[in-house]
DNA sequence: CGACCCCTGCGC
DNA sequence: GCGCAGGGGTCG
């Protein structure tokens, strides 16, 4: 479900928390954990120390890298901790307070604050989950595998991502290796924003293009974050709300409908396992 | 690289 | 029933 945009208006929902003690965490489902406090690079087995969970610390700072949340906490000695929050397809993070008894399907993991607000890890199709990290150092580790955050990706950074590969660049922005933060939405939106066409060759676009691309990924997520995220189902920031950024999608979706910017049928094709849509005047091949 | 799998829910 | 869904890991 959320791509950068959601994560983002996530994030800033959770923000309140900030400067509150955790008091407490209950599992309620162990395997959307995965424990790496230990250092060892498989999850632990056995019982998940409620530190780890960050139970006795308080919440220092929400970051952001790409599709991950980052919940940097630090207990009464000083030692900084993260909870890093992955949300797959299904996955919702709501902060509620007291009165509200978080008994929806699904909910996996409620931590409790110092004044008695909650915060809820809910997923129904478990794509997502958990995962914590003993340092903040280990962050960095945590999070080297993926490529600079899409909402600020150069057109150089870009290039360099996409280097000489000859998939189709929907491939590769889905990749998030290449790009981190976007996902099928912004992957279809971003391409038909600079006039690329989904199966393009990573190898035949020109610098012109990818500067186009770039420039277009981060507009395209700041609008977003602005309209405060997708909800095409079961997208809802912190307070249960939806975004309202779907009505500005001009191809998600769309197949078979005419293009909002010259009329022809939008087109629907797979690239990389994903339904693709694409306007073929406005985002001819190369030639 | 692409293919397949993980899992639940929803619309047809 | 079946196919599809905003993600991502692993396999060959």
């Amino acid at each position: 479900m959320p791509e950068l945009p959601e994560v983002e208006t996530i994030r800033r929902g959770l923000l309140p928390i900030v400067g509150h003690t955790i008091v407490g965490c209950d599992v309620r489902r162990r395997d959307v954990v995965r424990d790496r406090t230990n250092g060892s690079p498989n999850p632990r087995r056995g019982s998940i120390e409620p530190s780890a969970l960050g139970v006795g610390s308080v919440v220092d700072e929400l970051v952001r890298l790409g599709k991950q949340l980052g919940i940097v906490v630090r207990d009464p000695c000083g030692q900084e901790r993260v909870i890093v929050v992955q949300l797959g397809m299904s996955g919702q993070v709501s902060l509620v307070d007291s009165a509200r008894i978080p008994d929806a399907k699904h909910v996996h993991l409620v931590w409790a604050l110092d004044d008695a607000r909650r915060v809820c890890f809910r997923d129904a199709r478990r794509f997502g989950g958990v995962t914590l990290l003993g340092s903040r150092s280990d962050l960095d580790g945590f999070w080297a595998p993926l490529g600079p955050d899409a909402l600020e990706i150069t057109a150089g950074q870009l290039r360099d991502g996409l280097g000489t590969s000859t998939r189709a660049i929907k491939a590769a922005l889905l990749d998030q290796g290449v790009i981190a933060g976007v996902g099928n939405i912004y992957a279809d939106e971003a391409l038909h924003h600079a006039a690329i066409n989904p199966c393009e060759r990573c190898s035949d676009l020109r610098t012109d293009q990818i500067r186009a691309l770039a420039k277009a990924i981060r507009g395209v997520l700041r609008e977003a974050i602005n309209a405060r995220g997708s909800t095409l189902r079961d997208y809802r920031d912190p307070s249960n709300e939806p975004g309202e950024a779907q009505l500005m999608h001009r191809v998600y979706a769309r197949a078979g409908l005419a293009c909002l910017s010259c009329g022809h049928v939008i087109e629907q094709c797979r690239i990389a396992q994903r339904s693709t849509c694409w306007c073929p005047v406005c985002q001819p091949i190369n030639r």
